[in-house]
DNA sequence: CCAGTGCGGAGCGACTTGCTCCGCACGATG
DNA sequence: CATCGTGCGGAGCAAGTCGCTCCGCACTGG
């Protein structure tokens, strides 16, 4: 029983479409919550709302899938992070890489699934391996005492959702969009700098224009 | 023509009922953006929609209603915070005070409606005594100084939607919700201490608990 | 040309929406 | 106690949105 030849040719273009469904999926749950709609999700990645339910048993599904993927990349973060040679450095990366991520919170659909047993079992480990990396910063000095990993989940998480970013982007305009996320590529390294023990970095990029502010609700 | 003493009688009501209302709306629109419904308003307020409808001429009205009145408390707190006699103390107070107000980001249902014109006026000139404060923060040595008035608007829109305060006050367990308000402080005196140019206050608040970030999507 | 595959989106029933309207509870008046 | 004015709750309506199904079509390799 081989794949044809037909088949193979079209895997690439499933992938792609595949691919675009997930990163539009996760910008529309992280935009519009429990109400992001499968309609504005298809439309969204450029699919047909057809090809979203040939792959994906449903919204709950799709969502689950997202959440399986989160917990993937949260795991493989962790442990980059945890390689780093100066566990400080690392939980810096760590954190700005996740707030990039754009998973946003997807807390609030937790109660449209549950997590399949072995995500969970990875899940913990990373949080295990997390909470190591956070020791290590408190012992090497880098990260300031009164810190928990706690802490710097929530932290994380209230980065990860930004009106600023998500709004913009629906203004579907690439340079006001590439500003945003400098901006909040500031706001993460305030933050960063709020999380160390001493000395901070310069603020990277060039400080944001007020147009973020008011772009967003002009007609 | 005077009022009746039934009239009078009732007012008290009345205004309770309004005030409820208005808290109930920020909260709501807050958590479910542009989706948010009147007949959640109503309930979460604890009146019928007839009520909501008798004082508001619909979803955009009441809308707007809480946008002036956003407005007016950031002048006050604007003009509050610039008589503090130490800049950076004021500007930090102000930050606390603007991300407790619970607002969240209202900038996305700005679609619905515009704002008067001379609560517009007043939002400009909040806005300059706001670059003022700044600007003394600056010069008192106070605020490191790569930090421009707008990192600081976004870093209070940014703060203000807090998926974890607004997610758990759905609970209605009110020990939690304390918990998680104070989870928050936390999470704004980082992100002072990333914006203070030299030695930080500690963290205020017991350090969070680890159900804060679960209680919320388990059964 | 054909056959196979994956595609878009019109359309279905179910549900939610913003909003209207009416019967009723309440407290003051006489 | 009966009356009356006032503001209340929420059933119910039309319009719209929802998740989802299904079918005709475009494209590809032989």
């Amino acid at each position: 029983m081989g794949i044809s030849r037909q088949q193979q040719a079209r895997q690439a273009e499933v992938a792609r479409n595949d691919e675009a469904l997930l990163r539009a999926a996760r910008r529309v749950f992280a935009r519009d919550g429990v109400h992001a709609s499968v309609n504005a999700i298809a439309e969204a990645a450029g699919v047909g709302v057809g090809t979203l339910y040939r792959r994906y048993n449903g919204k709950a599904a799709l969502y689950e899938r997202l959440l399986v993927l989160a917990n993937q990349q949260w795991s493989v973060a962790v442990r980059t992070a945890a390689d780093h040679p100066d566990p400080w450095q690392g939980l810096q990366g760590l954190v700005v890489e996740s707030v990039e991520y754009g998973q946003g919170t997807l807390a609030p659909l937790g109660k449209l699934t549950s997590l399949p047993p072995q995500t969970a079992a990875l899940a913990d480990a990373a949080d295990r391996d997390f909470e190591a990396l956070v020791d290590r910063a408190h012992e090497s000095g880098g990260l300031r005492r009164d810190v928990t990993a706690t802490d710097i989940l929530l932290l994380i998480e209230q980065l990860g959702l930004s009106p600023l970013v998500e709004q913009i982007q629906e203004l579907d305009d690439a340079e006001l969009t590439a500003e945003a996320r400098a901006a909040r590529r500031r706001l993460i390294a305030i933050a960063l700098g709020g999380l160390a023990a001493a000395p901070r970095a310069d603020l990277p990029d060039p400080a944001p224009a007020l147009r973020l502010l008011t772009a967003r609700w002009q007609t």
